[in-house]
DNA sequence: ATGAAAGCGCTAACAT
DNA sequence: ATGTTAGCGCTTTCAT
């Protein structure tokens, strides 16, 4: 008993059959405007809201899809959410939002939870390592996967173009006069900073630059590991006098690790809060969040409506945002709080 | 048709009556043990789920909540969600987010939709502004207010102590030797940002510090506008040598406004990612966002147990991170991506 | 300890 | 254009 007024209630107090409630409620055609009038009023007097768990055993279509991300306390998981949302709402969907935490296992476990609340689809950012759960998983619902891939997986794809965007930042460090740039990223296991890595070789190499694994540094960032990494790189014979930071946790820990004065020029994968302004301010190549995230909820929608061709995969290209210029003051502003 | 396994293909499977697999899957205690085991490897056998709605539909409870904030997008909001998902999933909750972009017409219809799902409770970052509607929502559906409290409606709420925070910056600024200390904020229309000016002249009170209005900047952070205010304020007679800054927003403003060589000392509320770098180290507090997620979401799940007592206040302290010793090296890291 | 039947609130299918 | 009936998949009630 919730005392919820229901679907019988307004029939009763608008002198109508349920039915015609619950054709008024779905927009259906086949009634008269008088009557479709009187419903409503029924509907508002009461303060009617339909009970969507009833809906949903009926009709299978919960209008709610799944967030799955590892950490929406990082800023590109959390814009992500909102360009997510912004698609799902206008669909008249909500969006429920589980953390992996890196955790495989929690990956499963929060997707099966989302599962048996029937969840019409399910935005992924994966933990990228493979089961046979997932496996099975895109045979049950429709899954949109965004950042990466899931290991040997196959679903729709919205990721940027991490090629280009490295490539942008090599051509923007040569033409700034540099013929000796380094990679400073992440471990080297991931799939975005495979693919960033793959790209700076292989931009080094259009410019006939020789690639040194001497002057990459791909592991868990860390101050003061990157600090004697800089000072040995000082000390050797030819030392580079850029540096490719291939994330903006990259870029920051160097920002870190670095003396202000120190004149090797960073050019980092991602923008970040107040990099219009450090070291008077440093270049990046944007990723398009919100577009990768509205991508990923029309391709999830568009399975939904009952699109059924192959897998898409969608790359978003990203945009250099050369801060080379001056101290800065015209440069975006990345939202920095 | 689901083609998903029903409780029913459970029961015949196992050769029971569906209210045994039931009684087994709500964990009641008049089940055998051989029985109980012969229905849990049906259940797997089929690889059963059971279908939330139909449970929902029976028991009116989702076990889902509710978190309608402004945007997602904002680091605070952000890790604000993070808290509270994690404190859903310990009560194996899931968490549905939805935004109301500062309006409040939007965040009445998102409350809604949220409502018709029977979200169990909800976790509200409110516009603010007070309504008919949020007066009655509070009987409807068990609330927790965050940062600011609805205009005119009480509910339990959680927010961070504004006083005590920014009575800290403003001794911190003493402590070294400031008398003269300006106020730079965000508009004075907004809960927090009154709280932090009253704050303020409070402290500068409690030091018998003149509390003067030509040295308060309060209106929408615009990087030229400040930059002129701080112009006229150099040449005025007694300029501030201090500033507090009431807001990560109104910080990082601030950072971009001024020449990065200006000797005035800023301490702001709210950390901010390179806020430990920038200008050799800015001094703020740091508001405990986990914290905040977690009473927030707690005092929520108190009452879904039944707690029926009068509404919470809960304020949750922050911690002044002071940087003025030295170019950052030791101090917290914000998380600066 | 187990089961049969009723019904949660809605919509699909089939009347009229 | 409107109404009646059955049933979605589960839990509750009441047997046994």
């Amino acid at each position: 008993m919730t005392g919820r007024p229901t679907i019988h209630d307004v029939a009763r107090h608008a002198g109508v059959a349920v039915k015609t409630v619950s054709r008024v409620l779905n927009s259906e055609r086949a009634v008269s405007e008088s009557t479709r009038a009187r419903v409503q009023a029924s509907i508002r007097a009461l303060d009617y809201r339909p009970n969507s768990a009833a809906r949903v055993l009926r009709k299978h279509v919960t209008r709610s899809i799944g967030y799955v991300c590892e950490d929406i306390s990082e800023p590109v998981q959390a814009r992500l959410a909102r360009a997510i949302e912004r698609v799902a709402s206008q669909h008249e969907s909500t969006l429920t939002v589980s953390l992996t935490h890196h955790d495989p296992g929690l990956e499963q476990d929060v997707i099966e939870s989302l599962l048996s609340r029937q969840v019409d689809g399910l935005v992924l950012w994966p933990t990228g390592v493979g089961s046979r759960f997932l496996q099975r998983l895109s045979s049950t619902v429709p899954v949109v996967c965004v950042d990466r891939p899931i290991d040997g997986v196959e679903t729709d794809t919205v990721f940027c173009d991490n090629r280009r965007g490295v490539g942008d930042l090599v051509d923007f460090l040569v033409r700034r006069g540099h013929r000796r740039i380094g990679f400073v990223g992440d471990p080297a296991d991931l799939f975005t900073q495979q693919e960033r890595f793959e790209a700076y070789r292989t931009a080094l190499a259009r410019h006939d630059l020789k690639d040194d694994p001497r002057i990459v540094f791909r592991q868990d960032q860390d101050v003061d590991q990157l600090r004697k990494q800089l000072h040995y790189w000082r000390s050797s014979p030819a030392p580079p006098t850029a540096l490719v930071a291939a994330s903006s946790l990259s870029a920051t820990t160097l920002v870190r690790a670095l003396p202000p004065a120190d004149p090797i020029e960073i050019a980092g994968f991602d923008d970040f809060p107040l990099a219009d302004v450090i070291r008077s301010g440093i270049t990046v190549v944007m990723q398009d969040i919100e577009e990768i995230g509205r991508a990923a909820a029309e391709t999830l929608f568009r399975r939904l409506s009952g699109h059924n061709a192959g897998f898409t995969h969608t790359r978003v290209s990203s945009t250099l945002i050369d801060r080379s210029g001056e101290a800065g003051t015209s440069s975006p502003n990345p939202g920095g709080r």
